[in-house]
DNA sequence: ACAGGCGAAACTTTATACAATCTTCGCCCG
DNA sequence: CGGGCGAAGATTGTATAAAGTTTCGCCTGT
């Protein structure tokens, strides 16, 4: 055996500790039970991980690099709370990006793909039937980074995984109306597209599924509800 | 003055020490002081700058996360050896970004940021002139990261902050001829047209000057030459 | 009664010590 | 003389302890 017996250099989330609780809190986030600006401690993180403070530090500062976790000087580890900028900034990301994804996905596309992306349509319709809120919100992000994962491109899949767990936080920070179920059925229409690889259709859906997105949230000036809340503290 | 005295908080690079680590390494690896696959000893920098491991190996993760370092398990890190599809990957995003920057830095230019430009135009060439290969190289990314900051968008600025570097590497690693001065007729004629608030032509200009960059590399086949390598290092 | 400041507790930050793993070099055996 | 086994050295992974900072409560003085 001359080949290479590395460990699959490319499975970044692997059987290592900081991993596990660095995908445990973004499940947590992503699944809305961590609601932005809680107060992430060390002990408290570790004593539910069975960790020392070194690995959650580790894997802290690895949420903070993906832009779902705030770390303040001396003061500690908080959920992200996006400003509305943020959130414009996310979407526009997500719009140039995402077209492209499918794009890639549908050079890519293969009968085994698309099993994994009809399990989980069906997955997330069941999700919605049983009024899973939580596991709605985790399956309608998942379905974005699968057909990342299609596209077969490591960057993309990258730069995708952090705007969608931002995205996550700023759906409930921003929604107007509890409207869960928004997208079920785009994400059908943008895997039927991928499945007839129609590439023209597939990345107009996915475009006009962002924009719809965002049109459903209430994103007033900059942070005005910020500065009032920190003046009424201040002052 | 009731404006919140927090100490800039889109200030990543702040005085820590962490961070010094960190742009002292990218610096020098941006610079091609540090050459790919080059074994960074956590001992060996911590002497270098003072520190404890504790904080060289934050600084490590950091880069790792960022792509221009590998860690392995057990193994240490080294300077990322990008592979031809990953050259061809960071290429084909920063086709997609960047054209999208500069329309947004011509959205937000300014009088003084037009001097920023000027002034780092004037720096290149004066490198170029001189021969400073390493300046040359260095100041060449900073020319995309400047029209990135122009732009105001903070998440295109971090991703492009991690092409960037890549981009060195595989610049380094697979430049056909010794053409350092290939880009600085470039990045002017994309000033001048940002200068002129044309975003059709900025746009064009960014795009081919991607593709000549792209164009001047030699990327064979996914991983021949490493295979090479590895038969050689193994058998 | 209230404002201001002092002090202790809790937490983060940094450093150091210990454990586990890998690498390397030498030695022994074939 | 070549190859494989093994122990010593070196390096990384993890945990714990010391140091510094912030925060909150309490107490005192006006």
């Amino acid at each position: 055996m001359a080949a290479k017996t590395r460990q699959k250099p490319d499975a970044p989330d692997a059987s290592d500790r900081v991993s596990r609780i660095r995908e445990g809190v973004t499940a947590a986030i992503l699944e809305h039970r961590l609601l932005p600006g809680t107060k992430l401690g060390e002990d408290e993180i570790g004593d539910i991980y069975g960790a020392s403070r070194t690995l959650v530090r580790s894997a802290l500062q690895q949420l903070a690099h993906e832009g779902i976790v705030n770390i303040e000087k001396n003061r500690g580890a908080f959920v992200a709370r996006p400003t509305p900028a943020d959130a414009r900034e996310v979407f526009e990301a997500r719009r140039l990006i995402e077209p492209s994804i499918v794009d890639r996905a549908i050079d890519a596309v293969s009968p085994a793909w698309l099993d994994r992306l009809q399990h989980h349509l069906t997955e997330e319709r069941e999700a919605e039937l049983r009024g899973d809120a939580r596991a709605s919100v985790r399956l309608s992000g998942e379905f974005h980074r699968l057909v990342a994962e299609m596209s077969g491109h490591s960057i993309y899949l990258g730069f995708l995984k952090e705007l969608i767990a931002r995205s996550s936080l700023i759906i409930l920070l921003y929604r107007r109306h509890d409207t869960p179920a928004c997208g079920t059925d785009h994400h059908a229409g943008i895997a039927a597209a991928i499945r007839k690889r129609d590439k023209a259709r597939a990345g107009a859906l996915m475009l006009s599924h962002l924009n719809e997105i965002e049109a459903e949230l209430f994103l007033k000036d900059p942070a005005a509800d910020e500065l009032r809340l920190a003046d009424v503290l201040g002052a």
